[in-house]
DNA sequence: GTAGAAAAGTGCAACGACTCTACTTAGCGA
DNA sequence: TCGCTAAGTAGAGTCGTTGCACTTTTCTAC
C-alpha cells in the first residue's frame, strides 16, 4: 500500500483530522445535522473550531470525508481503458465497479438516511458528483481529438455524473445504471407499461 | 392581463420588493456578490434586514427575482402537448421557446458573467434547474401510467433539465438545445472531428 | 365611518458558520 | 543544537439568518 505517514508530525496531522471527522459524523447521525454545531465538534475531537476550518472547507465536508480522488479514477477510466472498448462502456464498467460499494457499507443506510433528509447535504453530495464535469468532459474531448468544451463530450460527462444520483436508493442499483446507460447509448424510449393490477 | 395588483396593499408590497432586487442587483453588478452585504442592500433600499429576508428566502435569491412558475410551465408542456406529438418533441419546442429568450436580454452580459464567477451563485442556478426534476418526472410517469418514481421517465427529467446548463454561454444557443435533444432521441454518437489545422 | 383583525415593516438581540490575527507548540532538517 | 516551518489555540469580529416584541398601514365587517 501507499504510505502516507511520512513522519510524526503527518501522522499526527492525519489522525487528528480523523478524530475531528469521526465525532462529526456520531454527532450528525445521534442529532441530526442541524442539531450539532461546529462547537460541538471541535469540543468533542478536543481541537479548537479553528482546527475544524483548517481540515475542513466547511461543515458539509466534514460528512462527505473520503471524497478525493473521484476525479482522477472517472478520467483513467476514459484515458487507460481497453483498446476498442468505447467510451461509454468504460465508463459504465468504471461506475458498476466502484460506486455501488460505497452504498453497500454498514451504517450506509444511516448515512443516506442523514443525508437524504438534509436539504444542504443532498445539493452537496449532487454538487460532489457533478463538479468534475469540465475534467471529465475535456478528457473525453482529448480522446477524439476535439476542443476540450465540445458541446457532445461535455454532455456525455455531464449526463454520466448524473448516473450515480439516479440510481441512488434503488432497489437494484446495477440494474439502474445499466438502464440508464442503455438511454445513453441506443436513445430514450417510453417506458414499458406494467401488468394492470 | 392579469391584475395582481387587487389593492393599495399589494402594490406597496411589490414596489418594495422591487426596490430591494433593484438594489441588490445594481450593487452586485457594481461591486460583487461577496462584496456585498445584506445591510447594504437593506440601506440601499431603505428597508430593514429583516424586510429584505420577508421578501427573499436568502441571499442567493436576490439574483434571481424572475425565477417563479417555470415548473408549471415545464408540466403543461408535457399534458398539454399536441396529439400525437412525443414527449421529446413537446420539451424540445419548449425550451427553444422559452428559455434562450431569457439570456437574450440587454444586461445579460454582465449578468451571466457576475453568476459565472460568484461559485455560490453557479450552484444555486443550476439547483433553480434541477429542482423540478420529480414533479417533471413525475408528470412524465403519469403520461405512460406508470409510478411517479420510474427510472426511464426520472432520468429523462433530469437530463432534460440540464440541457439549459449545459447551453448556457453558447455561441449558437439553439443549435445546441437541438444537439443534445438529438442525444437523448438516437442515443450518444462520438463528436466529428474538425478540419485538420 | 369606525373598530379591530391582518399584514408589512422595524429595531434589536441572538446564534452559528466562518475568517483573521497574534501567539504558542512541536516536529524536522541542517 | 538552532532555527524554520507547519499545526494548533484563543479570541475577537463579520456576515447571513432567525426570532421577538412592537408600531404602522391597509383591509374588512359592522
Amino acid at each position: 500500500m501507499t504510505m502516507p505517514s511520512a513522519g510524526r508530525r503527518d501522522r499526527k496531522k492525519a489522525a487528528t483530522r480523523q478524530a475531528i471527522a469521526d465525532a462529526a459524523l456520531q454527532l450528525f447521525l445521534e442529532r441530526g445535522y442541524d442539531q450539532v454545531s461546529i462547537r460541538d465538534i471541535a469540543d468533542a475531537a478536543d481541537v479548537s473550531t479553528a482546527t475544524v476550518f483548517k481540515h475542513f472547507s466547511g461543515k458539509e465536508a466534514l460528512v462527505f470525508d473520503q471524497d478525493e480522488d473521484r476525479e482522477s479514477q472517472l478520467i483513467a477510466a476514459v484515458r487507460q481503458r481497453p483498446s476498442g472498448q468505447s467510451i461509454l462502456d468504460a465508463l459504465r464498467h468504471h461506475i458498476l465497479d466502484t460506486w455501488p460499494s460505497i452504498e453497500a457499507h454498514p451504517q450506509a443506510a444511516e448515512f443516506t438516511n442523514l443525508v437524504n433528509s438534509t436539504p444542504v447535504l443532498s445539493a452537496y453530495a449532487e454538487r460532489m458528483w457533478t463538479r468534475h464535469t469540465d475534467s471529465l468532459g475535456a478528457a473525453i474531448a482529448d480522446e477524439f481529438g476535439v476542443d476540450h468544451d465540445n458541446l457532445t463530450c461535455v454532455a456525455l460527462a455531464r449526463f454520466v455524473l448524473e448516473i450515480p444520483v439516479l440510481a441512488r436508493g434503488r432497489q437494484d442499483r446495477r440494474a439502474a445504471i445499466e438502464a440508464v446507460f442503455d438511454i445513453l447509448t441506443h436513445g430514450w424510449e417510453p417506458p414499458s407499461k406494467p401488468p394492470a393490477p
